[in-house]
DNA sequence: CCTCAAGTTTGTTGAAGCGCAAACAACCTA
DNA sequence: TAGGTTGTTTGCGCTTCAACAAACTTGAGG
């Protein structure tokens, strides 16, 4: 279970360097900082549930986290992935009083927290806050819809490859051979941001392997050859129907 | 083609029912009009496109839109549907300078605009129309989250007959025998909301044309028995696995 | 009234990919 | 080190649906 406390004292280097805070003074963010709950999670952990009043906002210091419904028959769908520097929660942000989904873990994770209550003091006070947290769902936003129209228009292994390529620009490591995804991700995981099972997400996996574009073991994955990898998400047929 | 026309002056009733704006005075319901640009479009017509620059934004007071994308084979997307009272094109709102999809009218259309600088003066100036603007954000964000998991986790038939029921609830007009969706669509459009094939939308409505829960023609659907076809769109499986 | 374009229906075919099942491999902990 | 748990691979059958094709219907415009 993840532990919760508030000493010791957080350094400001913590958040000076994130867009929501950097234009704020030393002061300013000792003062946000003295208010917020520090909290860590272990992976695979509920950080909060979807339909719950949004009684508090968190932002993300380390680790990453999945935002996720799961369907009445029990599926679950990945939404989005959040890597730290980002805030989760923000409800408010968008009008509701409770959270639109559930957010889990993905890996170990440290989190701050404050009372859904401070967002509009925040956002009131303290300048490019509301903007930058605009910006975040606007990106948020964006890649949603990216989602819908790949599921609408992409066959499964254009989706597979696409939510990998996804994954290694948002969280990728450099490793000796390739790139890595910095946080344990399974078949399963796969199969759920792409909409497919994990048979077939193993059996692509597999093939991409012996191509020597990707390199997997258990809960790991290091794309080798990011540039094929592309070309197999993209789309280059050559006949382009005309926008008419 | 569209007019383009200030006079006659706009009537203050025109707004001062829509809940971004309902709390203002008269006075300042008045001095919105005159900033206003108001503007006819045919069926079928580009208002903005994704990607252009976002110089203005529109509040739609008659008629259907629809926001969609493009993909690089020329495929289309829809995304959402806006139904007349609501703002269209608010990239500010969530800190994008472009539009990030494009909007096409689905019937003939009545809007207003304003050049996008005049956005943030009414969010400081005016009170109530930054909070329901975030509102609506969520609102669209909710239904994007909706669509990804239907199209990760159903069936053709299933999407086709959730897409029907957002349409006659969002925009459906009580006809004699049953609801009809109050702008001309075809089965390419439903297709097109549902990720299938005009053929598949084709086979299902004459499916359930026979089962008396639809009658359709030319790009007019009435949905005759809602309930029949919230059945076939909702999940009743009574195996409904643990949430583990 | 005729023509044409746009929308719709219907049939046929093939293959993608899901469900099911079983075996296997890696890791955990007792 | 044994035993259990969790993740992964692989094969096979079968359903679903997209692709292709072609005829038909409807409505608009001359």
């Amino acid at each position: 279970m993840g532990s919760s406390k508030t000493l010791p004292r957080l350094d400001e280097s913590l958040l000076s360097y994130l867009p929501q805070f950097m234009r704020l003074s030393r002061q300013d963010i000792r003062d946000i900082l003295d208010q917020a709950v520090s909290r860590r999670f272990d992976a695979d952990t509920v950080i909060f549930e979807e339909g719950a009043p949004a009684e508090r906002f968190y932002l993300l210091l380390d680790g990453y986290v999945r935002v996720l419904r799961i369907t009445k028959e029990g599926k679950r769908v990945i939404l989005l992935h959040i890597q730290s520097g980002q805030l989760i929660g923000i409800a408010r942000a968008i009008g509701r009083t409770e959270y639109p989904a559930t957010a889990m873990t993905a890996s170990e994770c440290l989190a701050l927290s404050w009372p859904m209550s401070l967002f509009d003091v925040f956002a009131e006070k303290y300048d490019g806050f509301i903007n930058e947290t605009q910006k975040a769902v606007g990106r948020r936003m964006n890649e949603m819809n990216t989602r819908i129209v790949e599921l609408s228009s992409q066959h499964v292994d254009r989706r597979v490859a696409n939510a990998l390529l996804r994954l290694i620009d948002q969280s990728g490591r450099e490793v000796g051979d390739g790139v890595e995804i910095d946080f344990p991700i399974t078949r399963k995981d796969l199969s759920e941001l792409s909409a497919t099972t994990l048979h077939t997400v193993s059996r692509l996996m597999t093939a991409w392997e012996r191509d020597g574009i990707v390199k997997s073991s258990r809960q790991r994955i290091v794309v080798r050859n990011p540039r094929k990898l592309a070309e197999l998400g993209h789309v280059d047929k050559t006949k382009q129907p005309p926008i008419r």
